[in-house]
DNA sequence: TAGATTGTTAATCGATTAACAATC
DNA sequence: TAGATTGTTAATCGATTAACAATC
């Protein structure tokens, strides 16, 4: 296997790439070149190639790729050839947006229990999930084997949630919080930081102000 | 003012920033050091004061940097000391999530109005705000002089919204719907690819299985 | 075979880090 | 003044782009 580290930039390109050549096989669209998907995704041709060479010959000289080939092949790049035991904890707006989605489009991440501290909330259920007290979190993460903890919760209980997820075995948090959490590093992270989304439109609406005369 | 270029990696640093300096701030530390911040934030020293110098000169040779006007700049610099007329276009579990958000934390982004498509949601109230018909969008739009819209709608409607906001003349678009966006220069984009997201840690998860054997 | 397009090396560009003079 | 730390230039590093030989 490549045992490089792949580098974050490309990290962040891979998902793109596996969206537009999904789109491309709803269109029944067969082959691509890199000069066809450059116009198509913005990468320039030449990244493209560079990319997908980080994990393999994927096209074909004189001709290009096959998008069903290349779709399939980077959905087991990223790791979607299999299916993850998730857990979400915290059942506001937020966990339950994220439960509703891969509970309809069934794309790998099952939502096997639902956590929350709220009294009122442990025992309802949610598309067929019930909530559980956060407070037994980490036994349940270590006996059914949760490979993905996604963490709703507020800022202040982030970080314990997180280390009950750690001892109980998690592989990954997607972690909603806005604080940067500690994990030990065999420990995959990736934090979706709102707030500070929010916060680089505000400075891009002002940048183009100035530029374009408010 | 500074119209050069800022890169879309200080943009991103911006946002961190603000985060820990408010952290600072509830601390009742009053200065801090480029090295000292280092520690906290992950960043060099070098980089950080290299990223400040972007936009001015806030510290003090000898001493360091005030918390309290480093944190005031870095709003002025994001465009945080004024308030956004905001709204919300998809009334679902992730729009009802973001203007929770924002209602509660009062940071700035004033929910005006929430729009759908869907008429057993349309005249229901949502933390006082009244959802609209997303017909009525453009208009609304224009004559309240929206500056953001928040795309909680799905891919195959997103680009129509997204059409209606710039017809009336909003300055930025937070986007959550998994599509690439078309709109013109001057209107600030910034999309929240959620399912990008969750790929990249199916990724990094699978990394990390190699990298410390499975 | 000729044309097209990949895979890959080399060149360029931009971002990060190091170094240090300026200065509080 | 001496010590500390910034602001800023120079060096390094890494990522992107260009070029082209390989080859289908």
């Amino acid at each position: 296997m490549h045992h490089h580290k792949v580098s974050n930039a490309i990290i962040r390109r891979l998902p793109r790439y596996r969206r537009y050549l999904g789109y491309l096989q709803t269109k029944g669209i067969k082959k691509i070149s890199s000069s066809e998907l450059s116009e198509l995704i913005g990468y320039t041709a030449s990244q493209i190639r560079q990319d997908l060479n980080t994990f393999g010959e994927f096209g074909q000289q004189g001709y290009g790729y096959e998008v069903d080939n290349l779709y399939k092949e980077i959905n087991r790049i990223l790791g979607l050839d299999r299916e993850y035991k998730t857990v979400v904890i915290g059942v506001g707006n937020l966990g339950q947006a994220i439960t509703n989605y891969t509970y309809y489009y069934k794309i790998g991440f099952n939502i096997m229990g639902l956590f929350d501290a709220n009294p009122d909330i442990i025992g309802k259920k949610f598309n067929d999930v019930e909530v559980m007290d956060v407070a037994n979190l980490e036994e349940y993460v270590r006996n059914e084997n949760i490979d993905i903890g996604v963490i709703c919760v507020n800022r202040e209980s982030a970080q314990s949630v997180a280390d009950s997820l750690v001892a109980g075995g998690v592989k990954g948090i997607w972690n909603f919080a806005p604080i940067d959490l500690e994990v030990p590093d065999k420990v995959a992270l990736e934090s979706v930081h709102l707030s500070d989304s929010l916060h680089a439109l505000s400075f891009m609406i002002k940048s183009k102000a100035e530029e374009y005369g408010e």
